[in-house]
DNA sequence: TTCCAGGACCCTG
DNA sequence: CAGGGTCATGGA
């Protein structure tokens, strides 16, 4: 099965080589990833994108929802080039997407990051896949259900080399196998979500704010990581030891309804060491 | 060898 | 609630 879009300023290399996924790999030619139960081979158009399905099935629909083609790109970077230092970042780095990504895999791949860097998190976020999920093909594997984490044992997850966080999987997986608090947080105001999502072992603001931006597309949510936090003291003079929620807030007021968007445009690009 | 990477947790004061 | 130590793992 073939799909194609026609959209414009929609960069693969961008989108999915940046720190928002975790299981796409570039071959030659284009870009391979597993997308719910499907194995998907994206390719670059300068019209679009071309999506071949692999293995599995997987509806237009979905993958408009997947790929976020269902904004108004115009409208959210001229939004966010209010600020300078963001419409710079965009300039170099336009065609830059949001995902929205499944909820449970954004969660537990969060996770994973802390304390760790990307390509550390990608290689865990792989082996939960290919251990603890049910093979698609020879050589892919979906993301794991709720249930099959939640029935580890904390031996058995560290063949994941997840380390110290195995014990956080686990438990957030009982958690949400006891209540559905990722559905919940759907029809929550940000601030309940983050209650329900902080409640999560293993969880606290920034990962709360990942999956509320890349699974739930709330662009308003700016995950304040050590990158973020860089920014906001070099560029913005916040202080050093400014709290959390207090440079959250600042960058909702400087940046806008996509604030979310505008940091991770300043992450990618400070990441690759040219913003300072 | 030591340090650090998209932090969170737990314990103190 | 602010400030510390601690937590596996891999790469520089």
């Amino acid at each position: 099965m073939r799909y194609t879009f026609e959209v414009k300023d929609y960069s693969l290399q961008k989108t999915l080589l940046s720190g928002q996924c975790f299981r796409w790999q570039e071959k030659k030619g284009g870009f391979w990833g597993v997308v719910g139960n499907s194995v998907l081979s994206v390719k670059q158009l300068s019209s679009g994108l071309v999506v071949d399905v692999y293995k599995g099935s997987i509806s237009r629909r979905e993958l408009i929802s997947y790929f976020g083609l269902d904004v108004d790109y115009d409208l959210i970077l001229s939004s966010i080039s209010r600020d300078e230092n963001v419409k710079n970042a965009v300039k170099k780095y336009r065609g830059y997407r949001i995902l929205r990504q499944e909820p449970f895999e954004t969660l537990i791949s969060f996770i994973c990051s802390t304390n760790s860097n990307i390509a550390n998190t990608r290689a865990k976020v792989e082996n939960l896949a290919c251990l603890f999920g049910t093979q698609i093909g020879d050589q892919f594997s979906a993301f794991p259900d709720v249930k099959a984490l939640a029935d580890l044992s904390e031996e058995e997850i560290m063949k994941a080399k997840v380390g110290y966080r195995g014990k956080f999987i686990i438990e957030t997986a009982g958690q949400l196998l006891k209540r559905d608090i990722l559905n919940e947080v759907d029809g929550s105001k940000d601030e309940k979500a983050v209650e329900l999502l902080t409640s999560l072992s293993g969880v606290g603001n920034k990962v709360a704010d990942c999956v509320l931006l890349f699974a739930y597309n709330r662009f308003n949510r700016v995950p304040i990581d050590v990158w973020m936090k860089r920014i906001l003291i070099k560029l913005y003079g916040q202080s050093e030891k400014a709290g959390y929620e207090k440079l959250e807030k600042f960058s909702q007021i400087t940046f806008g309804k996509y604030a979310g968007y505008a940091s991770h445009f300043l992450f990618e690009l400070a990441r690759k060491g040219e913003l300072f």
